[in-house]
RNA sequence: GGGGGUGUGGUGGAACUGGUAGACACGCUGGACUCAAAAUCCAGUGGCAGCGAUGCCUUGCGAGUUCGAGUCUCGCCACCCCUACCA
């Protein structure tokens, strides 16, 4: 065998099996219908210029899912693309004077090369950018099936407007008040929007939810508490003096009788009819806009209200009338804006009784408390009693404990007409209206005589013109002299063109169904479609947990009931991984400082190397442009190579935790390489021919290393299979360490040399597929791995003939015996006992008990 | 306020359904090789006591269940994340 050159040479060894891979298409994805499909997807890019870190933690852990598969014999998609609309492309237009298309292109440009140093197991002929035409023309196609069916609707409403962005926000993307992305705090504006009507699927999306069990139960529950489902009742109360009634919603029927106010929300029509002959009222009002929905007013939170003078009446006392209150706490966007308070059951109407000094009515008591007493006390304390027990002082509910008291309250609003039963959502509809340039337009024309005229398919897409103008503010479509123009399909007289943009989540929201077809004139054909969907494994970060997963289970079904595809969840399997992160440096000024500008000098101490001054450690934080904690993986990619990337990203941390980034961390990525390498080409022993059988005798050594790479294989696989990515690199460092130490004179040990090495590349294949290769073929191969099947481990050497059992004295370990496997309890008992290192813990004690349990423990009780 | 999670050596983390805690790695210490350094290889490395075989202690803290608890139960403490006036 030749052993001329030790050194692993990275870049070439990386290039070289890149470009054999590209150059037999191993990761071209075809249709078979008789091989089971697996389908691997990581979230798309936004082609912002660069990778970062994130990236290749993300992609590296969707390609040891795909290779891993792919190697067990899964016909694998594992598809990469752009979601390349969206706002940083228009700033840069704006601050830089570069057309968002041009500036798009040339980052997708980059950021594909930088992806594909990453040795990547992608089928690139299956790339989408969504900014194409090509794909967002299927998108305007299946919004007008929206529309014909209801699933889109145009209505005026308050929106959150960005000052910065100049954009409307969806409700997910108003962060404590703030933009998600600008962070300026958010305006509320009324506009005409178009929606897509999320809501119509309320119940599905969350029963769906149950069907998910390859989902974390974290993300689960964020969308369940984003749907908000509840249970309750419509109560109507009778305005005194008018003639229409007070519609309020509450989850809690049953304490009806302890009502004592109503409140609406200073929105709701009576307060805006009141405030009109009102000028105190007014005034509240208004002070409550001003308040608005930022994070000040959030976090004083002060019930405040004004008594409108109005009453309504009970609808089960008769001549008990209810003052209604204007309050700030009540919110016009859920249930009916108005509510009716039972402070004794309700701590934020007891605050706000005691603050008014309205009455406080107890009307549940728990269970086993005297009922008299425990309402004396309540009805003068200031806490509200909010748990379960039963109805007092209610008439007809009396003793009923609260669930079937509020069935009995409902049934009876009903008979007398007064309510009924209900359930109610926190999820609103989505408004998918933007008022910018680098998206999607919508495919419909204003008219004056006809209104909202759908563009005709024959004119679809509608393009985005060029030639725009980025200088002013505002919406650079709506500025354009020509392109809003056109004639009203219908009628022929002159309209416009809407002028607002999708959402940059519409695009999103089905790019993992065109991956299937890419090329096909339609959004996605059918059979394709069929074969490849569900995703089976998606992989990105928790981030998305609610927006885009959420978006993304609705429009499958609304795409689904518009006959497009036969499935309702896109993603069977979700696996969120953890941020990267990096220790925080700042300067003598408090300046932030990167990574390569500082220098640890000692354990507690950091310079600047610019100056030597020091520098101040803060703790490991995501990876932030802001905080300038970020490594550039082109940078350690091209000093270390993509394996060792790779491996750190895979090694230590399990991927579901953040990472913590340390130059020590890839440095030992780098040296394993190298001794695996090594390893290979420098062997202790001259290696048999590729496929000699086993010998027939071997020496102890030799047998437990061929022993131990079974095990290793068994486990490697079942590790991969849970995606506990951090413990199956474990596993292959340890066997790297049982071959390093192997007695290369015993009998059989060149072949078992062998036989962990080539067990060793298959294994890390998946993670570290280049080096893995070049061993392959070091070894004598000349099938690449990459189209190889996954090793198989021996069940007949999964099993030692002995095995060590613990010995212990009450519970304490005292020594370890010796045993053939599954020993006789009795043979183990008395091996136990034999044991010189037990006799002295037994002493002259007598043995009260033994516990043994087979092949792991012997417990001695004295 | 509500919901969820985490807590194991100097560090990142292992430990399947309760069964030898600390796998694997980083770091550190000593040694070999070298003129020297790097790389590499070998040995050691939870704490305390002891020359030593060994003993005692140890999975945030405190109880409990059990022959046996990092793992199960109850009560605390700390940190992190999500969410937030949702009636």
């Amino acid at each position: 065998m030749a052993r001329t050159d030790e050194r692993y040479n990275v870049k070439e060894t990386e290039a070289r099996w890149q470009a054999a891979w590209e150059a037999a298409g191993c990761f071209a994805a075809t249709v078979d219908p008789t091989r089971p499909k697996y389908y691997v997807l990581e979230m798309f890019p936004y082609p912002s210029g660069r990778i970062h870190m994130g990236h290749v933690r993300n992609y590296t852990l969707g390609d040891v899912v795909a290779r891993h598969k792919r190697a067990q014999g899964f016909n694998v998609l594992h598809p990469m693309g752009w979601d390349a609309f969206g706002l940083p492309a228009e700033n840069a237009a704006i601050e830089r004077g570069v057309h968002p298309a041009v500036w798009t292109r040339s980052n997708i440009a980059a950021m594909r090369e930088q992806i594909r140093t990453m040795g990547l197991s992608l089928d690139w002929s299956r790339e989408v950018a969504t900014c194409d035409s090509d794909y967002y023309r299927h998108e305007q196609r299946m919004f007008l099936d929206f529309l014909a069916r209801g699933l889109a609707y145009r209505r005026e409403s308050w929106v959150n407007w960005d000052p910065v962005e100049h954009t409307v926000l969806a409700n997910e993307q108003v962060i404590d008040g703030r933009g998600w992305r600008s962070g300026a705090p958010v305006e509320r504006r009324r506009l005409s929007q178009w929606f897509l009507r999320i809501t119509k699927y309320a119940e599905e999306l969350l029963a769906g939810l149950e069907t998910l069990d390859r989902w974390p139960d974290k993300v689960r529950l964020m969308q369940a508490n984003w749907i908000g489902r509840s249970e309750g009742a419509y109560v109507s109360f009778a305005i005194n003096g008018a003639a229409e009634s007070l519609e309020v919603f509450t989850t809690r029927p049953d304490t009806l009788f302890g009502a004592s106010f109503c409140a609406i929300s200073p929105h709701h029509p009576l307060a805006t009819r009141l405030a009109a002959d009102n000028p105190a009222l007014a005034a509240f009002i208004a002070e409550c806009d001003r308040l608005g929905t930022s994070e000040a007013a959030i976090e004083t939170a002060e019930k405040k209200g004004v008594d409108t003078g109005t009453t309504v009446r009970h609808p089960f006392i008769a001549g008990r009338d209810l003052p209604v209150h204007v309050a700030n706490f009540v919110l016009m966007e859920y249930g009916t804006g108005a509510i009716f308070g039972c402070p004794a059951h309700d701590q934020r109407d007891m605050d706000f009784a005691r603050r008014y000094g309205l009455p406080v009515r107890p009307v549940v008591a728990p269970r086993d408390a005297d009922s008299g007493s425990f309402a004396a006390a309540l009805s003068t304390s200031s806490i509200a009693f909010a748990e379960d027990g039963v109805l007092i002082n209610s008439d007809f509910l009396d003793g009923l404990p609260v669930v079937e008291a509020k069935r009995a309250a409902i049934a009876r609003l009903e008979t007398l007409g007064q309510g009924r039963g209900s359930i109610q959502y926190r999820l609103r509809d989505w408004g998918v209206s933007r008022q910018r340039y680098w998206g999607c337009p919508i495919p419909v024309i204003h008219c004056e005589t006809c209104g909202v005229v759908p563009v005709p398919e024959a004119e679809l897409p509608v393009r985005l013109p060029e030639d725009v103008d980025f200088t002013g503010s505002g919406n650079p479509l709506d500025r354009h002299p020509t392109w809003k123009n056109v004639p009203c399909p219908t009628c022929g007289r002159p309209a416009r063109r809407e002028t607002d943009t999708f959402d940059t989540f519409f695009e999103s929201s089905w790019y993992f169904a065109r991956y299937c077809s890419p090329h096909a004139d339609v959004a996605f054909d059918r059979s394709e479609v069929d074969y490849w969907l569900p995703v089976d494994q998606y992989i990105g970060g928790v981030e998305h947990a609610v927006l885009h997963l959420l978006y993304s289970r609705f429009f499958t079904r609304a795409m689904r009931d518009c006959g497009y595809l036969g499935v309702g969840e896109p993603f069977t399997g979700l696996f969120t991984q953890g941020m990267i992160c990096h220790e925080t440096y700042r300067g003598p000024a408090g300046e932030w400082l990167q990574p390569d500008q500082v220098e640890r000098t000692g354990p507690e101490t950091v310079e600047r190397l610019a100056d030597r001054a020091p520098v101040t450690v803060g703790r490991s934080e995501k990876m932030s442009k802001s905080k300038k904690n970020v490594v550039d993986p082109s940078l350690i990619i091209d000093s270390y190579g993509a394996d060792a990337a790779r491996l750190f990203m895979l090694s230590d941390s399990p991927p579901d935790r953040d990472l913590d980034w340390s130059d020590a961390g890839i440095d030992g990525a780098w040296r394993y390489l190298n001794r695996l390498w090594r390893m290979t080409v420098a062997p202790p022993v001259d290696l048999p021919p590729v496929g000699t059988p086993m010998p027939v005798a071997a020496a102890a050594g030799a047998m437990a290393l061929i022993r131990a790479t079974h095990r290793t294989i068994a486990a490697v696989g079942d590790d991969l299979e849970k995606l506990r990515f951090n413990t199956a690199v474990a596993r292959c460092r340890e066997l790297t360490n049982a071959v390093g130490a192997l007695d290369a004179s015993g009998e059989g040990a060149a072949f078992a040399y062998r036989f962990a090495m080539e067990s060793l590349a298959r294994l890390i294949a998946p993670m570290t597929p280049h080096i893995a290769e070049a061993m392959w073929e070091a070894l004598g191969h000349d099938r690449m791995l990459a189209v190889g099947a996954w090793p198989v481990a021996d069940p007949a050497f999964l099993v030692d003939d002995t095995v060590t059992v613990a010995v212990q004295v009450n519970g304490k370990l005292r020594g370890t015996v010796e045993l053939p496997v599954d020993a006789d309890q009795a043979v183990a008992q008395a091996a136990a006992l034999a044991l010189p290192a037990l006799q002295a813990h037994v002493g002259d004690k007598t043995v009260r008990k033994v516990v043994v349990v087979p092949n792991r423990i012997v417990n001695v009780v004295v």
